[in-house]
DNA sequence: CGGAATGTTGATTATATTCAACTGTTGTGG
DNA sequence: CCACAACAGTTGAATATAATCAACATTCCG
């Protein structure tokens, strides 16, 4: 906890000042900013912080969860991996979002691996003081049946998704849902891959030779035009229909 | 194929004895099992029995939910459709399990279509005593929340099982997850599938055409020995190595 | 600079879908 | 009771889709 950040990384030495760190991180939860500042203490207390490079295990499938992740910056990738060496990425984390809640409050091994996409700062809360919590704070538990009901909902979406076979279609859904206004008022729109495309690709259920293809016939269809991670939308009305139905 | 009770009348008409057979279906259910009978009673008071015949749309995807739909007798499927008339078949279920905690708590649209697959009675809590015992009852808020969590990895494992590509791989592991040992001891293990083979397909995620040539090719192998809707194990260890890795 | 990781592209191949024809089962009404 | 319609399942041939293999280009970092 002595070590120096890395150079990089702008922000003042984390480590140096453990719980008003963890505090800041804890508050920014959705899952916890309603709690008083005593509970959020009381998490701080037991939770630890963790700084993790690039490309580095965070937890992996079938161990015991450490507790609640939540990621102070950086970002991760929760995948499932077949002995055969392919991966499927159920979901890409960043700032502010957490990972491990159901498994945590269950106490069941986890159920992919968590693996750093970039340098992360992550807090770990262990179950103990989340199960305290949820056996004392109504209200807490009333949050987290809610949370939970919205990630399940999300999940089934990430299924339904998963379901319509069309990897094009699958990719069109995929970027009319992080398109965001471009700069320039009435221009394109712009997505900004959260992640290599290889790593988007088996977020997508694809290959990266097949990404590259999709993106290529986007492009010379007029609806995209791409530039490394960053991409164009420049006809939405037509991204959208081909996300829908089958285009 | 097999003989369905038909619910001519199913032992007692029960629609004469409502409030009777509600609090014996909510009993039933794991969520509402550790209720007072008062809590029980007051849910009761507020549920509708309901009786569909097969094939009809309990739930239509898009409509507001009408609450937490439990199954007292018959079964239905939770089904994705695309408007291409593909559709993918989510989760199957069965007397004394529910459907739609998640959308009831959250009040938003109901994310699939429910569908009866033979003829069924079923009882809706609609979502006002559901939230009113959530905010009132911390301990029914802690089991809602574990629930919704083990549904969680539940889903987590069918989003995984869809991600491995092999079709053979997942109905490998399909049958191994539903064989139950034969009743001569140290022979077959059975699996009865618990719908059409059209609609094992779809939850399985591919056309029924693909399932039997499927079949036919365990069976040629020796691995199983399929009679209508009952299917024998004959080879377990194969099975299981097929569901695993890639075969 | 140089090496590793990432991304692109073409050729080939595996897998499952689609189309189509046919069989079998089930329930209904003449 | 039989005929028939509706549905469920099987099978083969042609086809579509994405994976795999292989070579090459590019970018990122130390």
């Amino acid at each position: 906890m002595q070590a120096r950040p890395r150079p990089k990384t702008p922000t003042a030495p984390a480590q140096a000042r453990d719980l008003r760190v963890l505090e800041g991180v804890i508050n920014g939860l959705p899952a916890f900013r309603q709690l008083s500042r005593a509970d959020q203490a009381m998490l701080a207390n037991h939770a630890q912080l963790r700084e993790v490079r690039r490309a580095a295990a965070i937890v992996r499938r079938g161990e015991r969860m450490p507790g609640l992740v939540a990621l102070a910056y950086g970002s991760a990738k929760l995948a499932l991996r077949r002995p055969s060496g392919e991966e499927k990425v159920v979901r890409i984390i960043g700032p502010g979002e957490c990972f491990g809640l159901a498994s945590s409050l269950l106490d069941r091994p986890c159920p992919v691996d968590l693996v750093a996409l970039t340098d992360c700062l992550l807090a770990t809360v262990p179950p103990v003081p989340l199960l305290r919590l949820l056996e004392g704070n109504a209200a807490f538990a009333r949050n987290v049946a809610r949370l939970l009901a919205e990630r399940m909902l999300e999940l089934l979406s990430e299924l339904e998704a998963s379901a319509q076979h069309s990897g094009l279609q699958r990719l069109a859904c995929y970027l009319d849902s992080l398109a965001q206004p471009g700069e320039p008022p009435g221009g394109a729109w712009i997505v900004r891959l959260p992640a290599t495309k290889t790593t988007v690709a088996a977020r997508l259920g694809v290959k990266k030779e097949t990404l590259s293809r999709m993106l290529r016939q986007l492009a010379a269809d007029g609806v995209v035009q791409v530039a490394g991670r960053e991409i164009a939308v420049l006809d939405r009305a037509t991204l959208a229909r081909l996300a829908g139905a089958h285009g």
